[in-house]
DNA sequence: TAAAAATTCAGGTTTTCCCCGATTGTCATG
DNA sequence: CATGACAATCGGGGAAAACCTGAATTTTTA
């Protein structure tokens, strides 16, 4: 009985690496790739996959607000978070979010593998070093105090639209909803943040890891 | 005979505590301090200090480009450029706006008296560390690409206050120019660097180290 | 000194911002 | 089950800002 597998990650040369090793193993079957969190929120609701590997740092919908969507309505799909580091908010985050495993992107191969393997028996793997970070959370007790907690799924959705630098005409076509519907989340995502002005909200979402510097 | 500094510092701490350092020296005596570049512009040209003390994150106007104002009509001003972290780019950044002398923010209190007492005698200090790096770019050829160098010093100069959240109105007033003088300074910024969005903006302003991440 | 670059400013159009209000649906809780 | 809180959607209208084009003046540079 073969698991099978839904890619999402920015970079196609990892998705190439990854389904490289993937195909590899018989039981193991990679049935669609995503470039951002919003293709694999709708390829997931297509193919219905097992278990999703899920880039964090995505462009439009990055994929922590990508888990969090599909677990609504999928919550039987197992999710493994991809990251290049093991930043503590993204580690809570995702976890948060529904994910079943965590896995830094220098891991071996093997381990891949037997994260897919553990996840799909409806257990939970971390990487050993996100495991130290998730224990070390539970020592102190650390609130997850971020502002971005304040806001509802559809605001931070849009933060990161914003960030990224789209116009709101954009991203209200891109939504498909009304202009005065994107300008009245940005405001209210302006008024919880207490900020007044974009640079702020910028440099906000790359510190709370909506975006990265890079996207 | 005295050496008169002139401190400047965004964080009051810091000057506080190189203040208390430095007079203990007979012969050093601190003349000014400003807490941001600007002001250290101001206060170098009043009181023509023989050494200045500059942090390079500094808001409203950074070290750097204080460093080239300053120098640009007090070229016998002997700078020290003080900084947290041995970026390559601020290093060079630095040294190529003139400064004499560089030092990391967690060196001891005698080698900032050295590196005084070196710079006042026309000589350069720079910190073991920033020592390597320079000797690296050297040996390396390290063209200093930044796209930022395509700017004038009056455009990097608007890019920070932009980059800092400040309306384009309250630029003009705080230039004392026309609004419509920084809208296109702005625009020529964008046009410059290639760059359609503000988003976009902000971001490459943090990459290049014309603010900082948490100003 | 002539050419190039930097700095300054303005008119007119488009877009965004910001205040107000409004409807619909969900969800928890008494 | 009703009711209130929250979430998501949309609109009007005026103020502010951004955008585009053009241009004058000064400074720098070749």
């Amino acid at each position: 009985m073969t698991i099978r597998i839904l890619l999402a990650d920015d970079h196609k040369i990892i998705r190439d690496g990854l389904r490289a090793i993937l195909d590899k193993h018989p039981d193991l079957s990679v049935v669609a790739e995503a470039e951002n969190g919003r293709k694999a929120v709708a390829l997931a609701r297509k193919h219905q996959p097992d278990v999703m590997i899920v880039d964090i740092n995505m462009p439009d919908l990055n994929g922590m607000e990508a888990t969090r969507q599909i677990l609504d309505d999928q919550p039987e799909i197992r999710v493994i978070a991809l990251s290049m580091l093991s930043d503590r908010r993204q580690v809570v985050g995702m976890l948060r979010a529904g994910a079943s495993g965590y896995l830094l992107k220098d891991c071996a191969s093997e381990e891949l593998i037997l994260a897919i393997q553990t996840v799909s028996r409806g257990q939970t793997y971390l990487s050993p070093l996100i495991s130290g970070i998730v224990k070390e959370c539970l020592l102190h007790q650390l609130e997850d105090d971020s502002p971005i907690n304040l806001l509802t799924p559809r605001e931070r959705e849009i933060l990161q639209l914003i960030a990224e630098g789209k116009s709101v005409k954009n991203i209200a076509s891109h939504l498909n909803v009304s202009i005065k519907t994107v300008e009245t989340h940005r405001q209210n995502i302006m008024k919880k943040l207490e900020i007044d002005n974009l640079a702020a909200l910028i440099k906000l979402s790359i510190r709370e890891g909506v975006i990265s510097l890079d996207t």
